[in-house]
RNA sequence: GGCGGGUUGCCCGAGCGGCCAAUGGGAGGGGACUGUAAAUCCCCCGGCUCUGCCUUCGAAGGUUCAAAUCCUUCACCCGCCA
């Protein structure tokens, strides 16, 4: 199976140019690239989708590129928004540039000597740029008529109105792939299927300045079961950044994963081979309950992102903290690590413990005290495992597991760990 | 520029002087059933030092014993006429 009928297989394929066209080409290595704009100081599993496809490219030998939007992040692409993006600044993106360009970079290979990656910033060829040189140069390719026929911009003209500032986005996005056309050769551009229109324009500026031909592929948004967007949680989006979406709370996200969408996330998100994802597919429809399939995903994914490590640790957690055992019987090593993972707070005295209402909200699970007292009443405050009653309740000193460690569950899932460390 | 309508809790949306922390839906949370799933059913859903107190109904003032509800000014949105 050729990379293509794979992604294809994988339903990675919304749109492309020329199938027949686009099927030769990639018949030798060819150089290709995916933007991603600094719209937040982490990409979120959604941007994972597009840029696991990247590497699937490289892979399959392909020369990939990541490219941060430097420069387009400071104008907004309006695609997909029915609202005018509100301008960040620029110190605020520069920042958000060098992690995001960090994070890019480890779902790339640079030390490949046959077809490393590169990443590049488009305001490296965007700054030097005169708004003179921008207009003559550039803006004479472009039709207004045209750029109003685009998706992104008419729906946002019936939506109340566009800027000069976000209507010129597919202007910017068009001239990155002409410089990487020029440049490195690049002659695919990949996006999620809204940057269809974006990539087209490319397409059609290479074409007028360089009498260039070059590809476009888009990826399907997405979509979950049930209709809610994909990524999100009660919190938000779920990160790739450790510190804005610790690990543990990634694994837990894919291991809750329904189990209409497991196998679909697996074509989308696993690079397991299909005979492989069919597998546990059988499996998954055997016997749901055991959720292997939804395991190999948590835990292909918690390594891919994070770190192997981390994920034994976290699977470890889970096991025991979701297991049927008994608390106690853990080794204190294990608990240990297992705690490590979740939200937490530290006490420095056993004299007068806080109420269990208190520790919770110390965690950080709940947003108020009262949401924590709700929790009690309704019956869903547990200390180690067991119910607890009465929005009093305190633990005492003979609580603490090894002498050290509280366990607070709200719920059937949501964990949080009190340290007891007295102060240095 | 003129006239009219709007701005309510995370979102949508009722309320139009006291019975309003504010109807209803969605989202979210807890419970039951399960499998750390879905569906379903029940319950909860501003905060706190919690039989009470505090802060919320675009913003600021005002009328009143009492305002989300009335008046004034300001800001933003949406219609109709120019």
């Amino acid at each position: 199976m050729n990379l293509l009928e794979d992604l294809r297989w994988r339903g990675l394929v919304a749109q492309s140019t020329d199938e027949k066209a686009l099927a030769q080409a990639l018949e030798k290595p060819l150089t290709l690239y995916i933007g991603f704009d600094p719209t937040a100081p982490s990409l979120h599993v959604g941007n994972l989708v597009v840029l696991l496809v990247l590497r699937r490219f490289q892979l399959a030998g392909h020369h990939p590129i990541a490219l941060v939007g430097g420069a387009t992040g400071l104008v907004g692409d309006p695609s997909g928004r029915n609202e005018e993006r509100a301008l960040n600044s620029e110190e605020i993106v520069e920042q958000w540039v060098s992690r995001i360009r960090d994070q890019v970079s480890k779902f790339l290979d640079f030390t490949s000597t046959a077809n490393s990656a590169k990443v590049v910033n488009n305001l490296d060829w965007t700054q030097p740029l005169s708004a003179i040189e921008f207009l003559r140069d550039i803006g004479k390719h472009f039709s207004v008529n045209q750029m109003l026929a685009k998706d992104s911009v008419s729906s946002r003209l019936e939506a109340g109105g566009i800027s000069y500032t976000e209507f010129s986005y597919q202007v910017l996005q068009s001239l990155d792939y002409l410089e990487l056309f020029r440049r490195h050769q690049c002659t695919l551009q990949l996006g999620g299927s809204d940057q269809w229109g974006n990539i087209v324009a490319g397409l059609d500026l290479i074409r007028r300045v360089e009498a260039g031909s070059a590809h476009a592929l888009t990826v399907p948004l997405l979509a979950k079961a049930d209709g809610t967007k994909f990524g999100k949680t009660a919190g938000g989006s779920v990160w790739l950044d450790p510190a804005m979406t610790s690990p543990y709370a990634f694994y837990q996200y894919w291991v809750n994963t329904e189990d209409r969408d497991v196998i679909n996330f697996l074509k989308v998100f696993s690079f397991k081979t299909r005979a492989e994802i069919e597998e546990l597919e059988i499996a998954h429809n055997e016997n749901p309950g055991a959720r292997q399939a939804h395991r190999a995903l948590a835990r292909e994914l918690t390594s891919l992102v994070h770190d192997e490590n981390t994920c034994d640790k976290i699977e470890a957690a889970s096991r025991a903290l979701f297991g049927q055992g008994d608390l106690q019987e853990l080794e204190e090593f294990t608990l240990e690590s297992a705690l490590a993972q979740l939200p937490r707070t530290v006490i420095d005295s056993v004299d007068s413990i806080p109420t269990w209402v208190d520790l919770l909200h110390a965690c950080g699970v709940v947003d108020s005290k009262s949401a924590a007292r709700r929790i009690v009443k309704e019956g869903g405050a547990y200390l180690n495992n067991t119910k607890i009653t009465g929005e009093e309740f305190a633990p005492s000193a003979q609580d603490f597991l090894f002498g050290r460690f509280l366990i607070l569950r709200k719920g059937k899932r949501d964990l949080a760990a009190v340290e007891y460390s007295k102060k240095a």
